[in-house]
DNA sequence: AATGTCATGTAACTAGTTACATGATTTA
DNA sequence: TAAATCATGTAACTAGTTACATGACATT
């Protein structure tokens, strides 16, 4: 079972979308809401090697519109299973704690990969480890407001409601993949 | 001039609180709500390093309370002149596009380190990149929501009102260090 | 005697950073 | 001809990951 860091996912979720060369996979970085990522070469060339060398991607040279050659990659089965596999794990203490970006990125690839079915499962067990996590850092705050520096107490509250709102989000979005709701496609 | 990584950053900050040693800090990081930070052994102690070979702390054994001798770190004046540096430098529109969480990290550490007259200041330089990359992402989904799957599209919109609440807790904040106020810790 | 906690550290591996190199074609 | 854009790639460096090693003392 191949591990790959976020950056890795984030390639094989953008070709299972559609085949694109690696300049087409940095300008989606420098361009569009995805800018968390770095689009430096020296990043992304070196991740496509490597899921070429697993077998998740094949990359085909390509007579360009006229410029130099272009190498466009499309995503194998292998690539889709364990693209699969990585969007099908569990939702954990963890992965809330160490932010939740990449938990956002796993949902946003959800619904094409996995089905919109998957993604309500999903919104549930993220909702419930917030739940857990939540009072958690309440607790922390009281026990601690009193000795904190005023920014420190701010940086910390801001944290607090960075974590009821994904929470308050999950909730709504629930409620969008909800039967009778048209939540295909 | 020195480069850190923000694992050097928070254990400079937090070496500024006061003096501790490594198993310390791994303890804030497993223990309190600094937890986006890893607590092992091999991030800790080559950092604890690092920082030490830069001359921006200084480590003493110490006959601890019975078990092994730990030791224990203190910033030095050069510790303290490089974390001021990075306190106040520039808020730019990467590091917004990046994350929030470096901001948010050096915005914790301010009051103590730079003093409330400067985390007046950062709070606007912040809201202010906000407020510009904002309707940036807002365009972006309105330009892309027919097109986008549905967990895509809860994604972004959940990044956006991820921002626009950071946004409003900066507009607070700030006012929390209006004159007229006692602002001291 | 075994396990747990305090406490520090290293080694092998992985991946990302910045900067550079290359090269074709188009535009000013 | 200089610069911009398309397009791919490498090299040196940095830092983080997991896993292991060590060792003292305390508890069961």
């Amino acid at each position: 079972m191949e591990t790959n860091s976020l950056l890795g996912y984030a390639l094989l979720g953008l070709l299972h979308q559609h085949a694109m060369s690696g300049y087409d996979l940095r300008k989606i970085f420098t361009t569009t809401a995805m800018g968390s990522f770095s689009d430096s070469p020296g990043a992304i060339y070196p991740a496509l090697k490597r899921l070429e060398g697993q077998g998740l991607i094949r990359g085909t040279e390509e007579a360009s519109t006229g410029q130099r050659k272009r190498r466009v990659f499309k995503i194998t089965r292998e690539g889709l299973a364990e693209l699969k596999r990585w969007l099908t794990g569990p939702v954990t203490r963890n992965d809330i704690i160490r932010g939740l970006g990449t938990l956002m990125l796993r949902f946003a690839f959800m619904d094409q990969v996995t089905g919109p079915g998957h993604s309500a499962d999903f919104l549930r067990c993220f909702a419930e480890q917030i739940a857990a996590y939540l009072p958690e850092l309440e607790r922390f705050l009281e026990a601690n407001r009193a000795k904190m520096p005023l920014s420190a107490r701010l940086a910390l509250e801001s944290g607090i409601q960075e974590y009821a709102l994904r929470l308050k989000w999950a909730r709504t979005a629930i409620t969008q993949y909800e039967p009778g709701k048209r939540n295909r496609v």
